[in-house]
DNA sequence: AATGAATGAGACTTCATTCAT
DNA sequence: CATGAATGAAGTCTCATTCAT
């Protein structure tokens, strides 16, 4: 649970929640979070605005309400069918890293009107998601290094957890590019297959890299 | 210019308009920009909030300023002695890509406390930063294009200007984890030389991945 | 039975409404009544807030526990062995009238807390308290009566009545200002002895100036 | 200036706070304070509610009013002539006490209406008004050792200065209980004149103890 | 040009009270 | 009877912005 949410015991409490979030869903497709009220959100959601206040704690509301429900989708979209990569069907480490590429372009197509604010006001507001971005960003590590140890030929002899965790930083900060600067410069001419075949370079140069320093 | 500022015409008004953004400067030390008010600037300046109105010439005042202030800052600071790197003196691209890196973390160390707030808040209204960022982008993919040509042999025979581009946007991303998850995970243990050398590595196996397919 | 309060009818809703008084008294030891919410007394109490609505029919319910509850806490104080003055003792009218404002300093110290908001809310609210201060005075009137009766030849030939109301109601409202202005100018130096000591010579004067208009 | 209170400095602006006293004195006549909201206070001295905050500091910002509001009416009716009480014409204490008295009395009768909330507010919020009833006692505690020292004879060898302090606070508490009690019990068959003279018999009688104790 | 005061609009928040189980 | 959830109504307060001087 987020910062600021308050536990829901009955199902009717898990309702009304499940229905705050639905409403803040549907106006993040209108209109940018800083124009969306919480009377907003409990006008949608057809519910008093003192009822948000039973589910989370005050002001910031919006806020936590917005992580928690970034964090919903991301678990579903992983879950769901199009968030599924199999990497074993790639015959490379570079394929592999393509293939976790062109998800992760898919998925912002599909969910950036949620991430982007999501990412910003976490930043703007760390103290209310606490620890959380550090927990994704070691499992993502992990991910990776399960990835590399697949193949193990690629690595060399360095430290695959190291090498796993810098991966998977590099790949999440190239996205955060693509998730906040989707309409700019870079990506006007961009496609999601150029996009992985870069980012595949510059990981398998870096483990040539680490490779040859063995 | 910045969106929303209006040109300063006498001498006293470009005092005012300094005294504004030097008051809002000191405030960012002090608490998180959605803190701040017009009339909190307007306090610390020790002018009236309506004179806000004569230089900035409504809604979004205050983001336009921290835009404004930002890109003063940063203009100075690349003017600064700590702000000049000479890649002159580096002798392969490596060193000369570790320079810029060692640069670049000076810079957010020192100025990151407006750094932050300006791009996200830049993120958050693109409206009002315009082509700012695609300009910054565009440059700095020259400034990079420039130190590839100063290696020619490193380059191999591909297109110059794209992977000057690339790199510009790698290094840029980069350094925007650095300046906005500075506390956490990854950052707690990690030093200036190691990032300055892990990027290095990126870049250097990047372009080798270049060559070869050449 | 105060204004605003239902008779509780089963054993068990006796119980409630005494937590109910209970969770209120503590409540009162940390904050001024008027930050005590329904909703803190049924959450100390660990009651449903709708349960308070089945002991006190709605509206100022909080007041009219207040005043229960200040009625329950006198009630039993007199009934205590610190509450207990026992004016047999007393060689003159002067020595019983100081026992008597002893005690009364005494429950001043134990009850105020619970006593000013007490007296301060039946002011704010007297249509909630209705007859019972008037009440209480007359029983107070009756009490001093009976004292003066004790000691016949200081009344002289005057009304005992009149004068024991008198004298009941310049005693209360010696106390009401040390009640409520118990931390300043005047009582800061000031002990229960002497305090005592005058209100004894304040009665013995005023007894002494009746007499001598007989 | 009462706690809570802002400094008015252009002459536009102490004009909206005597407006906005107004306002409140008018809405006191008409229901009890604690049925005045601030957006009542706005509204019928015809301001905006905002422009209480400019100058009141917040919430509370009624009770600060109240205060000031109470201030300003006492001092203005002791100059008034209803309020000017001529001791020299009293022949003795007892007259002199009786004139005091009586004018307290009309006091009451006038401005309850304002007294009686203030007073109980001061008391609810003691932080609020802070020193000032320290003060008034103080004063009051010197008026009345001036109208000692007028009758020399009366007071005998005793300190002057704390008889005067103990005649204050008698004659204080015990116009309290006509401000608070009016409506009750001993008050419904009381008259001023009768009243003044039960008071003046309390303070003599007082003052002969402690000649006698001399 | 500059200022202090004033303001409209709307946000947040609380709380007594009712409802459905 | 008791409860956790829900809510209407209202209050407090802030803030960008305008006004009068």
């Amino acid at each position: 649970m987020t910062a600021g949410a308050k536990p829901a015991v009955q199902a009717r409490s898990q309702e009304t929640r499940d229905r705050l979030l639905a409403a803040l869903d549907d106006l993040l497709k209108e209109k940018p979070f800083e124009a969306i009220s919480i009377a907003d959100i409990a006008g949608r959601a057809r519910v008093s605005p003192a009822s948000i206040y039973q589910r989370f704690n005050n002001r910031d509301a919006a806020i936590a309400m917005l992580i928690e429900l970034y964090m919903r989708r991301v678990v579903e979209w992983h879950r769901s069918p199009r968030g599924r990569v199999d990497v074993r069907k790639a015959g490379s480490l570079k394929e592999a890293i393509e293939a976790v590429a062109l998800g992760a372009w898919r998925q912002i197509e599909t969910l950036g009107y949620l991430m982007r604010p999501a990412y910003l006001y976490s930043r703007l507001r760390p103290d209310l998601i606490g620890e959380q971005w550090d927990a994704l960003q070691a499992q993502a590590g992990k991910g990776f290094q399960g990835l590399l140890a697949a193949f193990p030929n690629e690595l060399g002899e360095s430290d695959g957890a190291q090498a796993g965790q810098a991966i998977a930083y590099f790949i999440n900060m190239m996205f955060l590019g693509r998730l906040l600067h989707a309409s700019e410069g870079l990506f006007s001419r961009m496609t999601a297959k150029r996009f992985a075949a870069e980012l595949a370079d510059f990981v398998c140069g870096y483990l040539e890299q680490k490779r040859r320093a063995d």
